[in-house]
DNA sequence: CACCCCATTGATATCGTTGTCAAAGAACAT
DNA sequence: ATGTTCTTTGACAACGATATCAATGGGGTG
């Protein structure tokens, strides 16, 4: 019925040592010797058999994805990232929720990988920020590869996007616009990327002589709702901003309800730039000024470093940060 | 090192074959012997081998998603149903995005199934309306189980939705905020949804005596862009209606962008109506009056059903409805 | 009491790979 | 020619579970 590496070795009149060695790519086969069996295999569509290979070499060929992050979008552009890099591979992907808060999570994490034998982890924001469960993970020997827009641990297998940059030359951009009374709604605290675009922000604005007015900066925590709070409180001030940088574009949307119920037109009467482009950034309108991050193309490289790792190749397996790209549309306005 | 079924026969006692009897919950064990084995499991901590068992079982426990569905969030809490219905049941999600219009697609999937040796399929819109798709699963016995709007076969394996009782209902409701001028934007017309839907508004308004105006009624294809121009198209007419019900909610924001552009206030000049109460329906201003199908549930039980004809289980494992509920929002005016 | 039946249990083969280790032969140095 | 090393190959065990089939023993029947 189906074909085994049995099957291969006599139709091939090799051992089937030698045609796991081809299959594996070992070193120390003659070069004949590969070809006949290289042929067989194709001839007769022979496929290892997973869990076989599983049995024998300890090794489940499962990665696994770690999230706490409510952004459907952004969730569904990493696995689909991590899907493709895993294709070729022969690597399959499990997702697992977690809770961040959970005072379990470090041991139910591990728990989890030794339970399903999870040859390694792809980690993403916030859980990538928690010094204390990544050393968990390094002293019971997971590997793992994370996602962050931090930089990090250069020995560390990890992907990172510059999300500093990225919030300077949003907001020095918004300064071109001849804004100079500018808001912005930090992200939620327990996330680097809220730090980084802050600083970012924070930095554009004093080299380019603005006054930081800090009525108009107000804590989020990447939901809409806690946009459009931070909205309420904002325009409730005497004196309203003439732009509002949010951390991300939930946020921004917030922030663009609030204004819409005070009667505020964006961008006529007030600018808005969100970050992530996530969906809803074209779907409202006007369409937000944000910012792209490659996350597909981050994820992906994620988890290639990661395979790269178990199968012990070197080439382009390197950690990597990846560029954002501005995105001008239609909330900015030129004063 | 890791606990195997031999320390577990061993700490209890038993043969290796008892134990496993025990762990596959198969008939004829004595009351005694079971308790004695499930309690040198419990203390030893033993989790049966994956691997190991699918070698020798011939199962992979692993499930496969298919979709080609551009939404992220219909994505996110189908995978997310499916996950919590497998966590307690050993078996594995694999995600696999197809593309509808493939030629190859049937040959592709069946050596995907093949290939991974896959246990079970969970087939979602579009792929679930493509009759000779499952036909071509059968011929091949592959399981699966059915996610969709429309009744199915009574025979196969599905969960669906009320999406012809929810449309009609809906557009009772408009029809009691006082409107008469209605009009309709039809959705992708290769998923049955689109067709429940869309006969549910037309029999709601004819059973209400109202006359249907077909340059009101333009057909979609789900995305925010086709939302617009059908937007567009519509407030071109010399007459507009003084509602809309869009059978998605990217379809209605995007209507929201052409009112709003044509200096037309939602609700007061435009009510709007969507559909799934998908993440932008409250994140935009008016926030969107809807209907919210329980696709988390309706997933998981799609999952369940399938895994319950592995197992031989038979309770609680027939296909269901799932009732949708409305969700009355902003965006709907009485006149 | 002899017999059979059925519930319970275990010894061992088996799934399809990779790991171990040794053998065979080629290549090279002495 | 002989010894040494290195490359290439194969025989067989092993991974950790389930499947097969036979053995055991208690209970019922005639």
């Amino acid at each position: 019925m189906t074909v085994t590496i049995k099957d291969v070795s006599k139709d091939a009149a090799v051992s089937i040592k030698t045609v796991s060695r081809v299959i594996n790519n070992e070193a120390n086969v003659a070069e004949t010797t590969k070809e006949k069996v290289l042929a067989s295999v194709k001839k007769l569509g022979f496929k290892p058999n997973k869990s076989a290979q599983s049995l024998r070499s300890k090794k489940s060929y499962m990665l696994a994805l770690l999230y706490d992050n409510p952004n459907k979008s952004y969730l569904a552009d990493v696995q689909s990232g991590i899907f493709n890099a895993c294709k070729s591979t022969g690597y399959n992907l499990v997702i697992q929720e977690c809770d961040y808060k959970s005072n379990e999570l470090k041991t139910d994490i591990v728990k989890f990988v030794e339970d399903f034998r999870i040859d390694g982890l792809i980690v993403t924001p916030p859980l990538s920020d928690m010094e204390d469960f990544l050393q968990n993970l390094d002293n019971h020997e997971i590997e793992y590869s994370v996602i962050a827009p931090s930089t990090m641990n250069p020995e560390s297998l990890h992907v990172s996007s510059n999300d500093y940059e990225a919030a300077y030359s949003l907001t020095s951009e918004i300064i071109k616009h001849g804004h100079k009374d500018i808001g912005f709604i930090k992200g939620h605290p327990k996330h680097s990327a809220s730090h980084l675009r802050f600083n970012g922000f924070v930095d554009a604005i004093k080299n380019n002589g603005i006054e930081r007015n800090e009525q108009w900066i107000k804590q989020g925590n990447f939901s809409f709702k806690s946009g459009f709070d931070a909205g309420v409180e904002i325009f409730h001030s005497e004196k309203i901003p003439t732009a509002i940088f949010a951390s991300n574009d939930s946020m921004a949307a917030g922030i663009m309800k609030s204004a819409q119920m005070k009667g505020l037109q964006v961008p006529n009467d007030l600018s808005l730039a969100g970050f992530d482009d996530s969906p809803i950034a074209h779907q409202i309108w006007p369409a937000l000024t944000t910012v792209k991050q490659p996350v597909e193309k981050m994820a992906a490289h994620a988890a290639k470093i990661l395979i790269a790792k178990f199968d012990g190749l070197a080439e382009q397996t390197k950690s990597k940060e990846f560029k954002s790209e501005l995105i001008v549309r239609e909330s900015l306005k030129t004063l």
